[in-house]
DNA sequence: CACGAGACCTGTTCGC
DNA sequence: TGCGAACAGGTCTCGT
């Protein structure tokens, strides 16, 4: 669920202390604004901290389902991460990645992962599946209806992100790089922009959101992109990418509430809906196992 | 190498 | 209203 916009600011929330506020945001004209729930009563009870982790040090450690840790095993996690402190808190592709005193805490939120910084004196939430207690009576949950995401401890953050493509959002990352990334591939465009091995930090909702802004098919073959193509979807990329970072993510149905993203979506989840340049119905097909949203007529496919 | 199917999980929404 | 099917922001592994 989380994509590289959503988990770099729980990133920064968890760094700078902001909590992610439920605020509303303004829809851009003329597009009408997607429903939001209200939050799930679980979440209720564990309401946000405008408290940065950076400084603390660890006390406790709990982990509730065993799969969620990756390395080490339980019985050697708390040991080894007690009396660690967080020096930095940082992001690369969908990890976040807690720099401490001695060792690196990864996390990969996968479809249905949060984190949730609560006092310990409030009870656990439904969902927590890894907790961390540290100074100031402060605990950081790793929470996740889904159970598919995963948490290290590493002395090595490579060892875990180590096979991640480059960083889309990097001053250094050029078009030409993402023109030599496609054309030296011949796979179908989104599922390969999906790859993190390839490129790091997208997801399904930004995938689509790129691909159409740029009047790419989905299923357009990596390797008959043109130069001008990819220029337009390099750019295109970078600023979904980055609008998605201004709106705080984006918010559908329970997960990510305080995004404001969602009401910039063209293609993503308007699957009938009229298309914001043409007017032809937005449509939803199968690519690569995922659903994917886009425009016919403005993304016609290459023959 | 590229791609599809299935697995891992729980919860909500859809369609009859 | 009820109930099973379909679907969900991700990734991994296996077989062709």
């Amino acid at each position: 669920m989380p994509e590289l916009p959503e988990v770099e600011t729980i990133v920064r929330n968890l760094r700078n202390g902001h909590p992610r506020e439920v605020r509303p945001v303004n829809p851009p004209p003329e597009q009408s604004a997607r429903k939001v729930r209200e939050p799930r009563p679980d979440y209720e009870t564990a309401p946000l901290t405008s408290t940065s982790l950076l400084g603390k040090t660890i006390t406790e450690a709990a982990v509730l389902w065993h799969r969620t840790l990756a390395e080490p095993t339980p019985e050697a996690f708390f040991p080894r991460i007690k009396g660690q402190r967080v020096e930095d808190i940082t992001r690369r592709g969908k990890y976040l990645v807690f720099h401490l005193s001695l060792d690196y805490l990864l996390v990969h939120l996968r479809m249905s992962g949060d984190m949730l910084v609560t006092s310990v004196t409030e009870p656990l939430a439904p969902h927590d599946r890894l907790t961390l207690s540290l100074d100031d009576e402060l605990r950081l949950a790793f929470n996740d209806t889904r159970k598919f995401g995963r948490v290290w401890l590493v002395d090595n953050p490579e060892t875990v992100t180590g096979h991640l493509g480059p960083e889309p959002l990097d001053d250094n990352f050029t078009t030409s790089d993402l023109y030599a990334l496609l054309t030296t591939r011949k796979r179908q465009i989104k599922p390969l922009l999906l790859d993190q091995t390839v490129i790091a930090g997208l997801g399904n909702i930004y995938t689509d959101e790129s691909l159409h802004l740029s009047k790419i098919h989905p299923r357009t073959q990596s390797n008959t992109i043109t130069q001008a193509q990819a220029e337009a979807l390099w750019r295109n990329i970078r600023y979904v990418l980055a609008k998605g970072i201004e709106q705080n993510g984006a918010s559908i149905d329970w997960v990510y509430r305080g995004g404001g993203f969602q009401n910039y979506f063209q293609a993503y989840g308007r699957t009938g809906e009229p298309c914001y340049t043409c007017g032809t119905p937005i449509t939803r097909i199968l690519v690569g196992q995922r659903s994917t949203h886009f425009c016919p007529r403005c993304q016609p496919p290459t023959m």
